[in-house]
DNA sequence: GGAAATTCATTCGTATGCAAATGATATCAA
DNA sequence: TTGATATCATTTGCATACGAATGAATTTCC
């Protein structure tokens, strides 16, 4: 028997353990850094606007006035982090809240003139950002791709 | 002519533009969160260390001591952001630091016993959440899309 | 050797992201 | 009607995440 083979013996008595998790194989970690390219991407062509930010515009461009948490909910934010984002928009002048006149528990959102004037503009761009996102795959590769991640989401 | 057709030619008019830009078919959305589920599954299963906090320690178990910044880019963290993770996993003793003998620049981060005997005791834990957050893939499905989203980060 | 450029770490400011607690308003049910 | 529940929004506290500025130490290059 050789030493090769002992080495091979000691690995396969520590069976498929804690000696061979690797942090760069999993998905979190990968999925991380993923989002953090696209991030990263986003900012290169969308300099003035966050991907949270701009979510918010499109998502009022699409549904028009909605209620804060309503949005938030489309656009899979809570309660607090919405509330910043928004807060943020209409600061800049992209978004006018009113109350809602029957439930007057909601914050109703809506669009500004500048902030449909600005998620127009921007639309181009993002379609852009998402081609270069997938630009490592090939056409069939961004098939496949969309519709596994869109079964982790 | 009818009505529709009208419509139909308003919309062939616009062309493959502006109107048909959805939020939730694009990339960047759907990664944001499937990340977000992920950390959802972590936070469920590891409820006391964040995904951050594990990748350094996970990553110090490897490769032994290195410095805050080497640290930082094999778990793709900026300078700002290792330090903060660092910080958090000293103040509870699962880290200790020192200064490089020979380049005084560098801290040096370590293990204590402590820390070690914690990531060793969540990697059978890690595996789970890599498992559940997978959960919705077959085996095959599991293998393409790692193999996609590899080249995507 | 010494100036210039680089690298390592820290700090500051801004922006998500979420849990938990709180208050105001609505709705449901007894 | 009223008491229990539920919903909407806000606030606080904590933890990433990153750009930009700064200072200290090292390396490069002339």
């Amino acid at each position: 028997m050789s030493g090769g083979d002992n080495l091979l013996k000691l690995v396969e008595a520590e069976g498929p353990d804690d000696q061979d998790y690797l942090l760069q194989e999993q998905v979190g970690f990968i999925l991380r850094k993923a989002h953090q390219r696209h991030v990263s991407i986003f900012a290169g062509r969308i300099g003035d606007l966050t991907p949270p930010q701009f979510a918010a515009l499109a998502k009022l461009r699409d549904v028009g006035e909605t209620s804060q948490n309503q949005l938030g909910t489309m656009i899979a934010m809570d309660a607090a982090t919405v509330k910043g984002v928004i807060d943020r928009l209409k600061a800049r002048g992209l978004v006018e809240l009113s109350r809602h006149e029957v439930d007057k528990r909601r914050l109703l959102v809506n669009l500004t003139p500048d902030g449909r004037a600005a998620i127009e503009r921007l639309i181009p761009l993002a379609r852009e950002i998402t081609q270069e996102t997938l630009a490592p795959l090939s056409a069939k590769e961004v098939a496949t791709f969309m519709r596994l991640l869109a079964k982790l989401a």
